[in-house]
DNA sequence: CTGTTAGCGCATTCAG
DNA sequence: CTGAATGCGCTAACAG
């Protein structure tokens, strides 16, 4: 290479020719060269296909659709027959309300699969997309990616994938502290009804659960661990698993409130008494918790505040500050009365249901 | 007039002139003419002032730009902290679902003022709009008309203006149905207490009650109406009036859950039993009647459904077919066991609050 | 033949 | 003053 190759003619790459260049030598103005260039839609395919080469060819690359804002969010939910989605809904209506832009809601049962919502949202376009519970395969994220939309997942069904944002509640410590609360109260055989241990929260409840036992001293028995799916069916059936043990537990830590109110069915069913026989403690703290008779013993999880932070961490990405990859909201154990000491004398098991 | 005028050259304004007449005298091409006819957008101010001229100088009258449809369709809710709202905006999710648009949720706190959502939704640019409970005023009833976009109230707050939309529940039959129940049952001294009297569905379920009583024979005594809110205070304020009157009912008819919730509570504080010495019927037959104890007996009211014929008038509307201004869903009774036959004797006024 | 829509380039404006 | 980005009105192709 030579010392002075700044004059050299033959030194043609030295950055992108002018789109003067570029409109000679596709046989168009310089405007329309502009207009391929930011990918602006007013161009004939045919005419854009041209222009495309000659912009490659002279060292330009074609810039992504400067999409402008469209002033709307996607929220993507699985039900809304439940008040657990609902209080997020409400939570990232009141954040939407703050930033100025509006909700648009999907209601899509199916609880692994949200193609079909991603794609519509990108193809009428949208400023940011929350889906609770459902996290978006590779191609799905890839797609957003591509779009650049933020996307967070709320309270992700599987571990989210690296650099994927989301909220969730810290689900550890609040399966933790309701055991810890009975441990306290004089408990040492408390049962547990988990949710659908293929999800990341409910896997984290259980290990909090067993932390705190361990941590008591109490060495966990897997006869008192049953496997519910956080439904109120669930939580009957496994209640009755546990009652009919020959060394039934005196409280059991249920995995949502919809569990720890079939729970309480069973145990009346069984003619025992709440919190006098078995104390309960449920998970979430749904409005249902305090009107229950008795009260429900539960973990508050701040719904409302994790629909916010969803869309506050759009919001944020968005404008570039901010580099939150996950929220964590913290639970906190709410007492109510369906918790006391256990009973001096536990009877042997209840006889079978009728 | 001749009989044959049809060729006369003095018969100029027989219809509007064509395009290129207007062109012509406006000093631009054609597609211009036809840009500024349809309110299209990419015309400058200058150009469109000279068109508009020329235009309504030769019998042409400008027309409303035809908006696109949008994919959008716009709802409108005090709160979501109610399941009652929840109910209706579910209803209305799966119906903009089979109809293929996109549901955007606004949540605006004031009951009576819904003309920031307007005024906003249609900036924007929506397909439909459904306000619930709140009816828009004459102004924003018109902005609406102009943009030609339907609007619907679901459950109108107040009676709704001649030609708006509206869906409603059988409130007066409700409020007959829940009263006639309890007449059935033996009761002949029901109180109730009822919604905000300002409100349209309230007086329509009181005058049910007052026609269930005349109808079995009884007279009507307003000292058993009391006047409530709708909310869980109110019933259990109001529940106490009743039952420290000399003359004590033995049912109550609630204006709804909440308010019959609040009234449950007040009849165990004054150490009544429910069914057994007070009969409780509620209204709307929410997630959380089924759960009480004892479940109570409630006038289900088909929230969900609802929520989709608001959206389905919607379309309705839009697509020129259906001319029902009016859709009333019907309520029914659900029969559980907050109500009983009365007992053998009443006994005198409950003592005082402590 | 009348009216509508797509797509291109002129002229202007904007950024450095 | 140069290179790039738009607003806007034209021609051309199309639809009824």
């Amino acid at each position: 290479m030579t010392a002075h190759d700044h004059d050299s003619p033959a030194a043609v790459p030295a950055g992108p020719a002018p789109l003067a260049t570029v409109a000679a030598a596709a046989g168009v103005s310089v405007p329309t060269v502009s207009k391929v260039l930011n990918s602006r839609p007013d161009v004939s395919a045919a005419t854009r296909a041209k222009v495309q080469a000659a912009l490659e060819a002279h060292g330009h690359t074609v810039r992504r659709p400067v999409s402008k804002p469209t002033g709307l969010v996607d929220i993507r939910v699985v039900s809304l027959e439940s008040t657990w989605s609902e209080a997020v809904v409400r939570g990232a209506a009141e954040s939407a309300r703050r930033h100025g832009v509006d909700l648009v809601i999907t209601v899509d049962p199916d609880p692994d699969d949200c193609g079909a919502w991603v794609r519509h949202a990108l193809a009428r376009g949208t400023d940011g997309a929350v889906s609770v519970v459902t996290v978006p395969d590779a191609a799905e994220r890839q797609a957003f990616a591509d779009a650049l939309v933020p996307v967070v997942v709320v309270d992700p069904r599987v571990r989210p994938p690296e650099g994927l944002l989301s909220v969730g509640a810290t689900n550890w410590q609040g399966g933790l502290d309701a055991t810890a609360h009975l441990v306290a109260l004089g408990h040492r055989r408390i049962g547990t009804i988990t949710g659908d241990d293929a999800q990341a929260n409910a896997l984290a409840r259980l290990a909090g659960y067993r932390t705190a036992l361990i941590q008591a001293g109490i060495a966990p028995d897997d006869s008192l661990v049953r496997r519910g799916d956080f439904t109120v069916d669930a939580g009957y059936e496994e209640a009755w698993h546990l009652l009919s043990l020959d060394d039934r537990p005196t409280a059991i830590v249920a995995s949502s409130d919809d569990t720890a109110l079939g729970a309480l069915r069973a145990v009346r069913e069984a003619g025992l008494r709440v919190p006098d026989d078995v104390s309960l403690v449920g998970f979430d703290d749904l409005p249902i918790a305090a009107w229950l008779d008795p009260a429900l013993t539960t973990v508050h999880q701040p719904l409302v505040e994790m629909g916010a932070a969803a869309v506050d961490l759009l919001h944020r990405a968005r404008s570039g500050t901010g580099h939150t990859v996950r929220a964590e909201l913290a639970t906190t154990l709410v007492e109510r009365a369906s918790t006391a000491p256990p009973p001096e004398v536990v009877r042997g098991p209840v006889r079978a249901r009728t």
